[in-house]
DNA sequence: TATCAATGTTAGCCATGACTAACTTAGAGA
DNA sequence: TCTCTAAGTTAGTCATGGCTAACATTGATA
């Protein structure tokens, strides 16, 4: 588990919905669209975006657009890529409905260390074509 | 997902400790193993508790043992159930190694939907003896 | 049985991460 | 260009779940 235990889940979260809604590169997101997209009040974003600053994963001008810094879009990178093994593997090993499948991904990709990642991307990879 | 969201990780991790220091039937469990098994503060401890308590998963007297009542005894099963499944399948299946399944395991076992954990365990029936 | 060390409890602090209320700013449209 | 709504920010509250310090109780042992 690397920098696993940097970020709280809750800040996994906040990175990953800037990186799913584009915040990469040149394009930006808005903060009110992450608020919608988690389901939290403005505020909450407000103040995981001065976290994710200071850890200088995203850097944002007051009301303006947010963008990842390049550790920033790896990182999220790193995360996504948990939540897709875990949605696959889920849904196409074991054959769990897409919605759950998808909530479960959610949870578990803040939890699972690098060795089992491996290991389900491994398993993926001789049962399915990538 | 059922009772799942009742409890906070944190509050199944302590339900769980009671279960595995067998805290069961007529033997009771001292509240300060509790704290060294998951090293903590006697005070969490003593929280954690009083919450287990107000739910009706536990009985203690002020200075006595605890003892899970028949409800606490079902869910730390059920919790316990989802411990032993998850490490089982990370380190036979996927062949992780045991003390990562474990802690894997340790975490997994707060977020996994009912779903996913009947998967695992038809999977393991099916590849494996019970 | 008196003592004292280990166990349990209480009170109060801190960080995290939600929230609402109230504000400031930006920018689109009249 | 003025206005006014939507977006962003600030301040302050609450619950959770750790912690330490200090106190209370119990029970084994001298």
């Amino acid at each position: 588990m690397p920098q696993l235990l940097n970020l709280t889940p809750s800040t996994e979260d906040y990175l990953e919905t800037i990186y799913r809604l584009r915040g990469i590169g040149k394009s930006g997101v808005r903060s009110s669209d992450v608020a919608s997209q988690l389901q939290v009040a403005k505020p909450s974003v407000n103040r995981a975006l001065r976290n994710l600053m200071e850890g200088g994963w995203i850097t944002q001008e007051p009301y303006a657009l947010i963008f990842l810094t390049e550790t920033g879009q790896r990182l999220a990178e790193g995360i996504f890529n948990r939540h897709r093994t875990l949605q696959r593997f889920l849904r196409d090993v074991l054959g769990v409905e897409e919605s759950i499948a998808e909530a479960d991904a959610c949870r578990m990709e803040h939890v699972i260390s690098e060795q089992t990642l491996a290991k389900l991307q491994q398993f993926l990879s001789v049962y399915f074509v990538p």
